[in-house]
DNA sequence: CCACCGTTGGAC
DNA sequence: GTCCAACGGTGG
């Protein structure tokens, strides 16, 4: 039963970047020449530790090979698909170079809809995502990582030990992609789960909800957090709106090529697989 | 190989 | 000072 009394969202929001926004859209990204290109170097190192800037607009890459999944620590690029890359030349010493990349609003808000639904993605689920976000596998993959980590922290923090038993409320799985074999009972710190070869989601049972439950019904409300504020409205409405967000955050016209072919298709259903939203297929 | 988790370091 | 993507280490 249960509902559940008055399960917050994950927000902590301290902070809201409220009038900031993603703004500006970087017109980076090179056409099909660098992404080609791109797509070639696939996993290439970084050797650039000197090497020139780089413009985060050159690599366009997809990563759709399982190579950067294959890969230990794929010195992946900073990829594209991000506001702005920004590469600090390390010295020579070695070090790597940390480079932080802050994500279109878009991307954020597709991401934490697909986080609201699932905390888990298989590989090929982060693959498909992170193609359709022009960001590479390894990003998706630290995001929903990072994420899973915030959420819990932030459940640590609001919620007391009743944890120990919560079964979560449900959401609405009327698809099969959510994992439902949530019968784990989360002790705070259950969430363990290992090998999941791309095929054995065996454990992540809370992986489609645990604390959010209504919020995220709500549809992103925000328990991704910040991401989700409100400044894009657009609640859920068809794919066109996807589009929109992608090119309201500045994504190159391929992109959003990119983008609405997915999101036009059927592949939006592969993606946003309980979205509560009124999808239709026609909307392009 | 992966996820988890603490830390780092850049952006705000 | 905070936020957060990315790193690095650890354990399975």
């Amino acid at each position: 039963m249960s509902a559940d009394p008055a399960l917050p969202q994950c927000t902590p929001g301290p902070k809201a970047p409220s009038s900031r926004d993603s703004s500006p859209m970087p017109e980076i990204y090179g056409p099909e020449e660098n992404y080609a290109s791109l797509q070639m170097s696939s996993v290439q190192t970084p050797h650039a530790e000197t090497v020139s800037p780089l413009p985060a607009s050159m690599d366009l890459r997809i990563q759709d090979s399982p190579d950067s999944s294959t890969s230990p620590r794929v010195k992946v690029p900073p990829t594209s698909g991000e506001e702005r890359t920004v590469r600090k030349e390390d010295t020579a010493q070695g070090k790597k170079q940390k480079i932080r990349t802050v994500f279109f609003q878009a991307q954020l808000y597709v991401l934490n809809g697909r986080f609201q639904r699932q905390k888990y993605l298989s590989l090929q689920q982060m693959q498909e995502l992170s193609n359709i976000l022009n960001l590479s596998y390894k990003q998706v993959k630290t995001w929903f990582q990072n994420q899973r980590m915030k959420c819990k922290r932030w459940q640590k923090n609001h919620w007391p030990k009743e944890s120990k038993s919560v079964t979560q409320g449900y959401l609405r799985n009327t698809s099969g992609n959510l994992p439902l074999w949530s019968n784990q009972t989360w002790n705070s710190q259950s969430w363990s789960n290992h090998s999941w070869n791309g095929q054995s989601w065996g454990n992540h049972s809370w992986a489609s909800q645990t604390w959010c439950p209504q919020a995220w019904n709500n549809q992103l409300q925000n328990c991704g957090e910040e991401s989700l504020q409100p400044q894009i409205q657009f609640q859920q409405n068809s794919i066109s709106d996807l589009e929109s967000i992608l090119a309201t955050s500045g994504e190159s016209h391929s992109v959003i090529q990119q983008s609405a072919k997915y999101f036009s298709t059927q592949q939006i259903m592969d993606l946003f697989p309980n979205y509560s939203v009124n999808i239709e297929p026609e909307d392009v």
